[in-house]
RNA sequence: GUGGGUAUGGUUCAGUUGGUUAGAACGCCAGAUUGUGGUUCUGGAAGUCGUGGGUUCGAAUCCCACUACCCACCCCA
């Protein structure tokens, strides 16, 4: 108990941190050049935000969330998504009365359901996302969903499918869930148990049913993409020519429903095709009642938020010359190795000066011989060795040792940060060419 | 929530029909003469055998319960 992580939830160590930065770093460089900007919203937030916007219907409301009582005696929910916090810190703050459209993304935001843990789903997992308040023209849709593709490919993620369907507005989903709703009954006894739930709940999601033989009774189903309004289907019509002047290639699956209430016309999914089956890596879609819903003036809304241990996961599925993402190496350039430890000030002193020069530079810091301090060097991976003795002190030199060739050579106590920067960097060109 | 599998040193696993001080590999630490790593050799540290009951002269091994992890369903990122 002492020494395990609760069910679901994992430890990002050191060699997965430096992973997820190098995600971070060509995330914020990808939104940076598509005009939006971070937003950090709470961990947790008051429970009845998320009943309002994701749903009362929804499986995450329905028995997902992480909600208790502080001591205050207000109900709080960990938060299970992030675009309902971002809607309310947009409103709180008056961000809505600024220049519109507005562009947010949020990263490596936690989000915590209470699910049955198995791959590829977590309790906690962690996810970037996007939301653009203001746009209600279908370019915003389609700009979205190419940040969405245009990140995965930039970490050479280029085998993953692009569903995409519209599940209309308040004014023809209405009429629609009529028409489903009749087509259902007529077939009640053919459906599962979960299905003749749904149906109930929210009939929409019938439709997403696995079930081979409820899948086989729906395809006859009336389609929501034939019920759709003038107003939606313009608008699904004119996503379909964005994307394709992107050169996106897509899907329209008519089944795709999302799991989560707010959402209107615009849905979508980039969908990784696994060993175990296919993964959603990134959903989202348009959100046009959002706003008003929780509170604020009407004004529509899209966006996606994009699974991170998913996304990294898929990316050990690649080869190594499939993947782009530029991961920054921590490994020391060089260590210093001072063979008593009298010597300690002046190696002490030699390690701040190569860190000033920009080398990553470790020394020791036990009270082990050379022999142990030449092994740890070795396996941490560090590219050069300064062996610092009573002859070097003496003669105010060390001697450097590079760990590859073998080769040693005295330098003054005074050159040597600069001699050991020089051939890191002359090394860098070298495999950089 | 339902179903299946697993649980032995830091890691991956062996442990025969229950039988003495529970093993290996890798890893870790140290040594193989005087200040030198990656190979080799030698030694060392390290395990409440998931937890709690039960059967038995005796349980890592058999029985029961619980817990955790993995996988699938449901749903989702």
């Amino acid at each position: 108990m002492l020494t395990q992580v609760p069910k679901g939830t994992k430890d990002v160590l050191p060699a997965e941190t430096a992973r997820y930065q190098a995600m971070e770093t060509l995330i914020r460089e990808k939104t940076r050049l598509a005009g939006y900007q971070e937003i950090r919203t709470p961990v947790f937030e008051h429970t009845v935000l998320f009943t309002r916007s994701v749903g009362e219907s929804s499986d995450i409301v329905r028995k997902e969330m992480y909600t208790f009582e502080d001591k205050g005696g207000r109900s709080i929910t960990l938060k299970p998504e992030t675009t309902a916090g971002v809607v309310r810190a947009f409103l709180e703050s008056g961000l809505h009365n600024q220049a519109m459209p507005a562009k947010f993304y949020y990263l490596y935001s936690p989000h915590f359901r209470y699910e049955a843990p198995q791959s590829g789903r977590l309790r906690e997992h962690h996810q970037f996302g996007v939301e653009c308040f203001g746009a209600k023209e279908a370019s915003a849709d389609a700009e979205i969903i190419w940040l969405g593709m245009d990140l995965l490919r930039s970490m050479g993620i280029t085998d993953v499918r692009l569903l995409i369907n519209s599940i209309g507005c308040p004014v023809c989903r209405p009429t629609y869930r009529q028409a489903l709703l009749f087509y259902l009954h007529s077939k009640k006894d053919l459906l599962c148990g979960d299905c003749t739930d749904r149906m109930d709940i929210n009939p929409l999601r019938v439709l997403d049913c696995k079930v081979p033989s409820c899948q086989a009774q729906l395809k006859d189903a009336p389609r929501m993409i034939d019920h759709l309004c003038d107003e939606c289907k313009k608008h699904f019509t004119s996503l379909q020519s964005l994307l394709t002047a992107a050169g996106l290639t897509y899907t329209v699956d008519t089944g795709l429903v999302r799991g989560l209430d707010y959402y209107t016309k615009t849905v979508f999914e980039i969908v990784s095709d696994a060993d175990h089956g296919p993964l959603t890596l990134t959903g989202g879609g348009r959100y046009d009642g959002l706003v008003e819903e929780i509170g604020g003036p009407s004004i529509p809304g899209v966006g996606f938020g994009m699974g991170m241990e998913r996304v990294l996961a898929h990316l050990d599925t690649l080869s190594v010359d499939q993947k782009k993402l530029h991961v920054i190496s921590s490994v020391p350039d060089i260590y210093i190795a001072p063979l008593d430890r009298s010597l300690a000030p002046k190696a002490f002193h030699l390690l701040l000066q190569l860190r000033s020069l920009g080398v990553k530079a470790d020394m020791n810091h036990t009270s082990r011989g050379l022999k142990a301090q030449f092994k740890y060097a070795n396996k941490i991976g560090a590219s050069f060795v300064a062996i610092l003795g009573e002859e070097e002190a003496q003669k105010g030199v060390v001697k450097l040792r590079n760990m590859q060739s073998g080769e040693e050579w005295e330098a003054t106590l005074a050159d040597a940060p600069q001699q050991v920067k020089d051939r890191i960097e002359n090394s860098n060109e070298e495999a950089n060419s």
